[in-house]
DNA sequence: TCTGGGGTCCTAGGACCC
DNA sequence: TCTGGGGTCCTAGGACCC
């Protein structure tokens, strides 16, 4: 007999859309878009338009005339996206959140108290309806993968349920699409062969998948395909980078762009790595050129690093060498900082001493403990007053804000 | 379809060590 | 000095996810 059904994939429905609809009502049942500049989400009715997110808003607005514009309630996003998933907590611990507005969870200890895992996922969608007005669509499977698949069958706001027994007669009729790391490379090359659903997917031969997609991402979907998912439920992840980037435009790349910007994409990621002691060794930078192709450079240090100063002049190196590689190009329309090989917990004052000097060694500077106590300095007061309240502002970095700083946090992982 | 931002994982080649 | 094998780390690029 087959395992029973205990995953839960929980998603709410065009989140930020569905919010502003909630906070506006005579925003319901309208196309709606927020942003601006740039569609950072779309409701349904926005959708059907063929408007979605990152879409330039002069696009949107062509596509769909009486589109609605609306700037965005960030922390109303934050808050219920919080509460929707405190109330899947209030049914298992078991619970591994994905992002703001996902979650998977493992209902099996807990059916003796609220029932088989169908009642369950019922029960949640009906709290999230009537405790915060928003609609999520729950699948309910055997594994992650079925169970994130018939949520977005289910959607929207539906529920659907995969009989172990049934589970392959499900997946198979599906487009190939809708498997987890099928994307748009993937999904062309499965076309280009004649492949659109994961059936037709299943009858292929290993060696084929192979010679198709390379050995492990054929024998990824292979397996998958089968709907054999190795993955389990991992409550408590911890993030393994963090990063910030700016798109430019169209820049011209020279010192008096690429230092502000890269100064205060530094401040944005070395203050979340000091809040939560997470300093890391490996320093990435990608660059991306006005013809949209990007280039990367990293380093990895002996010591973590999380001094804003000292990060953004690794970054300057890693960016110029970058940019000497290819001296064809003139024109920048993005950077990016990326910190990775975090450490699990840090005492900075402990380490005040020794790893400092170090960095302050590496960075070519005689002033890491001076740096450090900027920066903490600077931690504190933005803590009491605001993130604005203090800083490596610079008018020029006003251009570079094209996204609110406040709808960026809200992807940011926990670290 | 050419558009923003924050992430994860995989691969291949090379350096280096035993 | 040459030869072989295994393991780990680093770098750069790429695909994918939300």
């Amino acid at each position: 007999m087959a395992a029973a059904a205990t995953i839960l994939h929980a998603d709410l429905d065009a989140f930020y859309a569905s919010v502003e609809q909630l906070l506006e009502p005579s925003l319901q049942g309208k196309p709606v878009a927020v942003g601006g500049g740039v569609v950072l989400a779309a409701s349904y009715e926005a959708k059907a338009f063929g408007v979605h997110s990152g879409m330039p808003g002069r696009e949107a607005r062509r596509l769909c005339p009486q589109l609605i514009f609306v700037g965005g309630h960030f922390s109303d996003y934050q808050r219920l996206g919080d509460a929707a998933i405190k109330v899947i907590g209030d049914f298992t611990p078991l619970v591994e959140r994905i992002s703001i507005d996902e979650a998977f969870a493992d209902v099996a200890g807990c059916t003796h108290l609220f029932g088989a895992p169908a009642e369950i996922a019922a029960a949640m969608r009906r709290r999230v309806r009537t405790e915060l007005g928003l609609a999520i669509s729950v699948g309910v499977a055997r594994t992650k993968h079925l169970a994130k698949i018939a949520s977005q069958v289910a959607k929207p706001d539906g529920l659907v349920v995969v009989d172990p027994d049934a589970e392959l007669g499900f997946l198979h009729e599906l487009p190939v699409e809708l498997m987890w790391g099928v994307g748009p490379v993937t999904r062309t090359r499965l076309d280009a062969i004649g492949v659109s659903t994961i059936g037709q997917l299943a009858r292929l031969s290993e060696r084929s998948l192979t010679r198709l997609l390379g050995p492990a991402a054929g024998e990824k979907l292979a397996a998958l395909s089968w709907n054999r998912d190795p993955r389990q439920l991992k409550p408590h992840r911890r993030a393994r980078s963090a990063g910030a980037q700016s798109a430019l435009g169209r820049k011209p790349a020279i010192e008096q762009v690429i230092r502000p910007t890269l100064l205060h994409l530094a401040d944005r990621v070395a203050t979340r790595l000091r809040a939560k002691s997470r300093p890391g060794r490996t320093v990435t930078v990608r660059v991306r050129f006005a013809d949209l192709k990007s280039v990367t450079r990293s380093m990895t240090l002996d010591a973590p690093i999380c001094t804003t100063v000292i990060l953004a002049r690794l970054a300057e190196n890693l960016v110029r060498a970058a940019l000497a590689d290819h001296p064809g190009e003139k024109f920048i329309s993005l950077l990016a900082i990326s910190v990775s090989h975090l450490e699990e917990h840090w005492d900075l004052a402990l380490e005040l001493p020794l790893g400092l000097a170090d960095e302050a060694l590496r960075a070519g500077s005689p002033a890491g403990i001076a740096r450090w106590a900027a920066d903490r300095a600077i931690d504190k007061v933005r803590d009491r007053f605001g993130w604005d309240a203090i800083g490596y502002g610079s008018a020029a970095l006003e251009l570079v804000r094209s996204v609110p700083d406040d709808f960026r946090k809200l992807a940011e992982k926990d670290l």
